[in-house]
Order: C-alpha cells, then structure tokens, then sequence
DNA sequence: GTCTATATGGGGATAGAC
DNA sequence: GTCTATCCCCATATAGAC
C-alpha cells in the first residue's frame, strides 16, 4: 500500500473516530492527510470506500492474531483460554482504539453498511468468545449456562468504556487506554464469568 | 406544550435514532411529523434545538423518577436500594430507547454538546448508582473497593445492550426490549455486584 | 402559528490537464 | 498519480405573505 493511501486511511481514521462518519467531510480527511481531496474518490472510489478500507483491514488483522493464538493454545484449559481471549480482544481494542470506536458508533445507525458488518465480521467476533465458553461447558468445567447472555455481558464490559472514551475520562476520572486500566477491566470481567461460569 | 411541537420532537426521536443526528435532515423531521419544515426553526431555533430539548427532558424526567424512589426507599438497605436505582435505570432505558440510543451515540461524539450532556447530566446519571454503593460501604455492608470502576462495569451492562440493539437481535438472537431481557440483565448485573460487593 | 419561496453554504464526486 | 476547476445536489435557516 503506497503512501497516499496510507496516509488518507490514517487521517480518515483520526477524523471519523473524533467527529463521526457523517460529521467528517472528504475536504476535512485531505487536509488532515495533506493530499489533494481528489485522490480519495481515485484511490478509494469516495468517502465510503475508505470507511469500508478502514473496517475490513481491522477486522481482517484482529481474526488473524486470534487464529494465531488459537494455535498456540490449542491445548489449554478453557478458563485459560478464555482468559487469553479476553486479554487479546482488550489489547486490540486499545490499540486500534480510533476504529474501534468508529465501528461500535456506526453500528447503532441503521444502514445497509451495519448490517453486513454484522453478519460479515461481528457474528465471527462474538464467535471467538462463545467457542471457547461452549467448549467449557461441553467438557463440563463450566456451568451449563445461555453463552450468548453472557458472551453479551462481556462484550459489553469490554467495549463501552472505550466507546464512552470521553465520559470515562471526564466523569469517572479513569484513563481508558492506561496498562492500569487494562488490567482492572481484564480482572473485573474474569471475576464476573468466574460467578458465572464457576460457582454454582 | 403544543401538539406541534409534540409531533416534531417525536418524529426527530425516532428519526436521529434511526439514522443518527447528522444523517436526519429537517426536511426528513417535517415529513415525518407531517409538519411544515419551517416550524422545526421557529419552535426550536433549528435543528440541534430539537436535539437539545429531547435531551433535556430525557434526564429531567429520570432524575425526578430517581428521587421519588430516593424518598420512598430512604430506610431500605443499600443492597436493596441498588436493586431499585439499577431496576429503575433500566426499565427507563427500555421505555426512552430511541433517546437513550441517540443521547449514547452523539456522546461520543467531539462536540460542545457532548461535553456539557457530561458535565450537566452524565454525572448526576452516574452518581445515582455511586452513591449507594458508597453508603453501602460506609455501613461496611459492602466490600471496600473503587466505586468508580464497578459503576463503570454496571453501566456498561446496562446501556450497550440497547445502544447496539441491533447486533444484539441480528447476532445474539435476544430482543433487548423484552420483558425477559430486562430481568435477565437485571439478574446478571446483580450477580455481578454480589461478587464485587459481598464475597471476598 | 403556519405557509411558500428562497438565500446561502457545504457536501461529494469528477472531467480533463499535467 | 496528482492537481485544478467545477458541477450538481442537498442541507439549514429565514424573509415575508397569510
């Protein structure tokens, strides 16, 4: 991928994340990227084509480090293997954390672009948690319990406090992308599927 | 207040919840509420007027619910005043949904108006649910820990359900606006609690 | 309070030169 | 691949009649 294109993805990224898709404008993202606005309808056939650039890469990159590390624990205990997954998503969230938000945002707008991300990437990523939870149950190491109720809960706990960047900061004095909290929000959702997943 | 303005501020509910604030225009708002374009102007002075208003009356509504329940549980438990504040919470999520959707969506957002919802709203929001777990453990009920980070955790359960509606019918298969959601959801958010705030 | 008509600006996209 | 100039559309907001 040649520079130009680079830097257009970059700038759009940074620009669709602080003031939304439809609050961000070609003329914007080209200034910001320091390139002719002309170039993003050549380079990406328009505004939209980048957002899909910036949406398919992420995925794309984030399914590929989960495979990797399906191979690597292979043959781990479920708990431990839950907990890998969980430290994975956290950590791609966070530093993907432009897109992220942009992706969580855009969902919640009906278009026919959320729908074919839904079926197309996030139906694979809430995938990636609930496998691993069924297989827990399955070997009965877990409760037999709704995996999607509570794949839902951890979804939840995991995304909105870096979706609500800016309320975590200014309301609840927290710093989202700190290692510090990282490592609460881990411990936080670990000691909830431990409640559930766990005990009686 | 008017039947006019009545309709406009449904219609542009429905509307900004739909398709987001900058992706409903004022035409879109008058056709919907079958009104002529110009009144949205001259009753709200534009277009974030509307936005504002809808705002506005979202939180002074939950806030005067939130104190009525104050005074009528003011001698209960705070186990069980946690209970209320969350059940409350959530069942005004549940009937408000196209505002608590947009208001979630447009906050997070970079605007001047997301920074004042913060300020003015967010934080009362919040404090709501921080003051009786504070007292909770002032009355050493409660485990010592950081309120902040568990009301974080509850919030996060409560609302991203219903911001990513969506997802969570088309990937989850559960509707978020079913009676037996909001009592699973309740039941989780509680079991959640109970592991941070009771066991050791 | 409500309407019509319109002013004014900004948006995305592209034709065609280099 | 890159730039300039421009087209055309759609948005918001308002002036002024009723």
């Amino acid at each position: 991928m040649d520079q130009t294109k680079m830097r257009i993805l970059s700038a759009a990224a940074k620009l669709f994340d602080i003031y939304g898709y439809k609050g961000t404008s070609v003329r914007h993202i080209a200034e910001e990227a320091q390139v002719n606005s002309a170039l993003i309808s050549y380079h990406f056939q328009g505004k939209q084509g980048v957002l899909e650039t910036l949406i398919a890469s992420y995925f794309d990159t984030l399914f590929r480090l989960v495979e990797e590390q399906e191979i690597e624990y292979r043959d781990a205990p479920p708990y431990e293997r839950l907990e890998q997954i969980i430290g994975l998503y956290l950590r791609f969230q966070c530093e993907h954390a432009p897109i992220t938000r942009l992706i969580q945002r855009e969902l919640s707008v009906e278009s026919m672009l959320a729908r074919e991300v839904l079926t197309l990437y996030i139906s694979r990523w809430k995938h990636g948690l609930s496998r691993v939870i069924e297989m827990g149950i399955t070997s009965s190491e877990f409760q037999p319990v709704s995996t999607d109720r509570i794949v839902l809960a951890v979804i939840s706990q995991m995304t909105y406090p870096f979706l609500q960047a800016q309320m975590v900061r200014q309301v609840y004095d927290l710093e989202p992308y700190s290692e510090e909290f990282a490592l609460w929000q881990q411990a936080s959702i670990m000691r909830y599927l431990r409640a559930c997943l766990l005990d009686a």
